[in-house]
DNA sequence: TCAAATCTTACCTTTTTAGTAGGATTACCA
DNA sequence: TGGTAATCCTACTAAAAAGGTAAGATTTGA
């Protein structure tokens, strides 16, 4: 019952990109300086979430990645999903209503698809920019003398 | 993401506990028969359930396995964390507060909190009565005619 | 044309999952 | 008192997933 490191790394550069959301793209040579996970691992993660549209990349000196949409566009939920696949909580639930011939009289299915519920609400219900605010909320910056 | 087949068997093996529990003990043969496990996988779950003190069970000739407590007494988070070690979406949390240095800035780790108390509250909040009564509506066999 | 970046494919090690196997021990019961 | 049906205990194993590493091809700005 464990996120997995992809989704938790994936999870913290989508968060350094949208923190230095700038237009201009940013390399994962940086990132990797600032969030400690090795530049063979980011490109990875970073492959997953360009071809699932999250990412604008640009090849060539310079290059780099930014995001293609407003932090306010991005649940943690859909970035998680991308990483993990799912966030089902069992297999019978990952393309479910299926063919499973006990659904009918199975007793844990209805409190397996509760808790598939309040994962997935919870997890979307959190976008990029709730993190970066709750951030600078933590970090007191505003209010600093 | 997942929770693993000896937590999903447990909570079956245990609902079935649940269902006969007329006092006598039910053998593992009769469990796997129902519940279409191998007892050999069976033997495996109910240690680590008998060791945590959720089961009573008799050896020998006519022995096998019953609740210890009431099935209203048990929550089914309890049944999982048996199983699982814990229930925790991410391995920092799994000895909380523990050394980590980056914990105070960390803007991940209240969002990852957060998804650990609605699992853990959403686990916690059904016994196994809760299963057995809405299992009982489900065949709705008190209203037949 | 060089350097710095992404892109692509392949490989590898460790850990976890999901079991299986064999036999020792216990206790009811005829 | 001996057979049998159950739990108990220790070990082993195959497959899959996790968590990376490696090598090099391609692109592009300066």
């Amino acid at each position: 019952m464990k996120i997995s490191t992809k989704g938790r790394y994936a999870l913290r550069l989508m968060l350094d990109l949208a923190e230095h959301n700038t237009g201009e793209y940013i390399s994962l040579k940086d990132i990797s300086e600032r969030q400690n996970v090795t530049v063979k691992y980011l490109e990875q993660i970073v492959t997953s979430l360009t071809r699932a549209g999250f990412l604008r990349s640009q090849r060539g000196n310079n290059g780099g990645y930014r995001l293609a949409r407003h932090p306010s566009e991005y649940t943690i939920g859909e970035i998680l999903r991308v990483m993990e696949g799912n966030l089902e909580p069992i297999a019978c639930l990952e393309n479910y209503p299926n063919d499973c011939p006990r659904a009918e009289e199975c007793v844990t299915l209805p409190f397996w698809i509760g808790l598939s519920k309040v994962i997935n609400d919870y997890v979307n219900s959190y976008t990029l920019q709730t993190l970066l605010d709750s951030a600078s909320e933590l970090a007191g910056n505003t209010y600093m003398i």
